[in-house]
DNA sequence: AAGGATACCAACCGCATGCAT
DNA sequence: TATGCATGCGGTTGGTATCCT
């Protein structure tokens, strides 16, 4: 938490309501830290009279000495009457789970299909148990992997892992993600997919208990190509390729599109695009990808064609997504 | 029982974006 | 077009609670 809601900033501090004290509340001490039950008595009278408006508004006419940012975060986080309070469901663990694989640290947007959630709530969420979590996974297969392949570079594997696949995704280093961007990031002009990540920790007995979503390990050609292609994001082996069960997350457009030459290729994955058709990949052929015209383009050993596997919107791919989960209701 | 370590989470902070002027 | 304001977002901080030794 942070200081006691009684400390009052001298003066007005850049928390005024916005950037560089963009706020017009000059002359003023706002208060900051907790918020005391008076201050979200008051709040909470306003914003059921009044419905929202003008934050800064709000905070002065609710008689709050608060930055409209901040009865802004309150509200949002804390007071709003649907808000769902408690513990996170095993099957709203799993949603988030499977919407971060898509979406990445993109909070805001995984909370809303997450009724009655915040975007602060997951995020903490995320960072506290979740991550925790992974971590326990990840240190339990190495435990069972043998004395050659030790805990620390599988732990080093799966952070640089983390963070090639944030990057792969969104771009996640730049901090406001209001325009989404479902393409590939436009400052990188090449992926080489090779080689392979070498180990399944998915697969790893001990992991945490999300088997529907760790059908395969991500040492797969079409983990490859949905890693690049944003499916997944912070965590890997969490795309869901089932072979042969036409439930992948690889949803949704015409030109999502990975050819089988018909010959017999390991690790084969089919890959449903939620329309019925069925796209079979495997590994051991495709020799390197690249970005092109905001679609990433495979190349497959001894193929003449090319595959431009995507381009597309973040809300495209996000609507054909079938969520199992999407009829929460708050409680 | 006491002190340290760790987890949790409310709130702050800075930046990006949209909109009005 | 430029500027300023309001809002939203994601990362981070740090106080409190809980667990562990």
């Amino acid at each position: 938490m942070r200081k006691p809601a009684d400390a009052l900033t001298a003066g007005c501090d850049l928390m005024t309501g916005g950037i560089g004290g963009s706020n017009h509340s000059n002359s003023c001490k706002l208060r900051k830290g907790l918020w005391s039950p008076e201050e979200d008595d008051k709040l909470m009278n306003y914003m059921m009279r009044n419905g929202q408006g003008c934050w800064s508004d709000v905070a002065r006419n609710a008689g709050l000495q608060r930055c409209g940012k901040s009865c802004r975060l309150r509200w949002i986080n804390y007071l709003r009457p649907d808000l769902k309070r408690g513990a996170f469901s095993v099957q709203e663990e799993e949603l988030i789970l499977h919407l971060h694989s898509i979406l990445g640290n993109r909070w805001s947007q995984i909370a809303a299909r997450l009724p009655g959630r915040t975007d602060n709530e997951i995020k903490n969420f995320w960072n506290s148990t979740i991550k925790k979590r992974l971590k326990i996974s990840s240190s339990a297969f190495s435990d069972n992997i043998g004395s050659e392949q030790k805990s620390t570079k599988l732990e080093t594997t799966i952070d640089e892992h983390e963070q090639q696949n944030q990057s792969m995704c969104f771009d996640s280093s730049s901090s406001s993600s209001s325009s989404l961007q479902g393409n590939l990031p436009s400052n990188v002009s090449h992926y080489d997919l090779l080689p392979l990540p070498e180990f399944s920790w998915c697969n790893a007995p001990g992991r945490m208990d999300h088997g529907s979503y760790f059908h395969e390990g991500p040492t797969s050609v079409a983990h490859q190509v949905a890693m690049a292609c944003g499916a997944y994001g912070g965590v890997q082996g969490m795309m869901e390729i089932e072979e042969g069960a036409g439930e992948g997350l690889m949803s949704g457009r015409e030109d999502l599109f990975v050819p089988d030459s018909g010959q017999d290729r390991q690790d084969k994955y089919s890959m449903d695009d939620g329309s019925g058709r069925n796209y079979v990949v495997s590994s051991g052929d495709m020799i390197s990808s690249h970005v092109e015209g905001g679609g990433l383009v495979v190349n497959w050993e001894g193929g003449e064609n090319n595959v431009r596997v995507g381009e597309w919107e973040l809300e495209d791919l996000m609507r054909e997504v079938p969520f199992p989960f999407l009829d929460f209701q708050a409680e």
